[in-house]
DNA sequence: AATTTAAATAGAAATTTTTTTCATCTACAT
DNA sequence: ATGTAGATGAAAAAAATTTCTATTTAAATT
């Protein structure tokens, strides 16, 4: 959790319960889930919690580099937890079965600067699978 | 016009006109929409014209592979003309300023049946990057 | 420990985006 | 021409996201 907390305050952000228990879910569950995923998790937690709250909480992690931005065209947001402890690049492969998230390594666009004459500003690479356990 | 009104016979679907005409937005301006800016457009075209039809339209020609789903965190959905003549695989690389489509080629993922133990069913690259145009 | 202050929060309300339903219509095979 | 599965628009509903504002809080400063 130290690492997550040196995260916030590094983007001179506060560390809040809110946002510490945000990590927390993400970290015990270990995949993807929507703002509502994580507003109902939360109202375990604490009594009183606004759904707003948790897009901004959401935003501002992934901002930081703590959560991934996942992307399906389900028409919901999905975020999880992005665990680079090197901090080396990476992308993300994710189980279509049980959203489990594990790191895809091996990148090899993040070098180049220019492309078809685009000059790139980013790029994104997702794998949907299906993770070892859901595969018997 | 041909190769996409195949596409949708191939797919076993109907040529119609909002269908044509959503196709001819596309390849007219080359630039990834929403639904939303779809719905516009065909309004200048057709007097009576409904939401609904353009969402499940886009959803049906990108699932011909007519269309490309663009995958943006501003919660809105985008898609764009998949301008692939020769069906090589390929991904998309887009104007973060005009939304210009650029088609992506050289990915050597489609070829990997297993990643870190998960059975992998499907990918995604999207570069998003400055085109010719906007930057200057 | 008390004070200060900018940032974070809840909660309500508003807005935006997307889907459902259903009666009517149409593309296209026969 | 006719029949039929598929496509459509209108209206309504549902779902997702943002805005606004008064209140609270984290954490820096005394
Ligand atoms: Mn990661
Ligand atoms: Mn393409
Ligand atoms: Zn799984
Ligand atoms: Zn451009």
């Amino acid at each position: 959790m130290n690492f997550y907390v040196d995260k916030i305050k590094n983007n001179g952000l506060k560390v809040t319960p809110r946002r510490k228990a945000i990590i927390n879910i993400f970290n015990h569950c270990r995949v993807h889930l929507t703002p509502e995923d994580i507003f109902t998790r939360l109202k375990e937690e604490f009594s009183h919690c606004g759904l707003p709250s948790v897009y901004r909480n959401l935003e501002i992690l992934a901002e930081c580099g703590i959560l991934a931005r996942i992307y399906r065209f389900d028409n919901k947001r999905y975020y999880g937890l992005c665990h680079s402890a090197d901090g080396a690049h990476h992308h993300h492969i994710i189980c279509i079965k049980c959203g489990t998230i594990a790191p895809l390594k091996g990148c090899n666009l993040f070098k180049r600067k220019k492309i078809n004459g685009f000059k790139i500003i980013d790029h994104f690479i997702q794998v949907d699978g299906i993770c070892k356990n859901c595969q018997e």
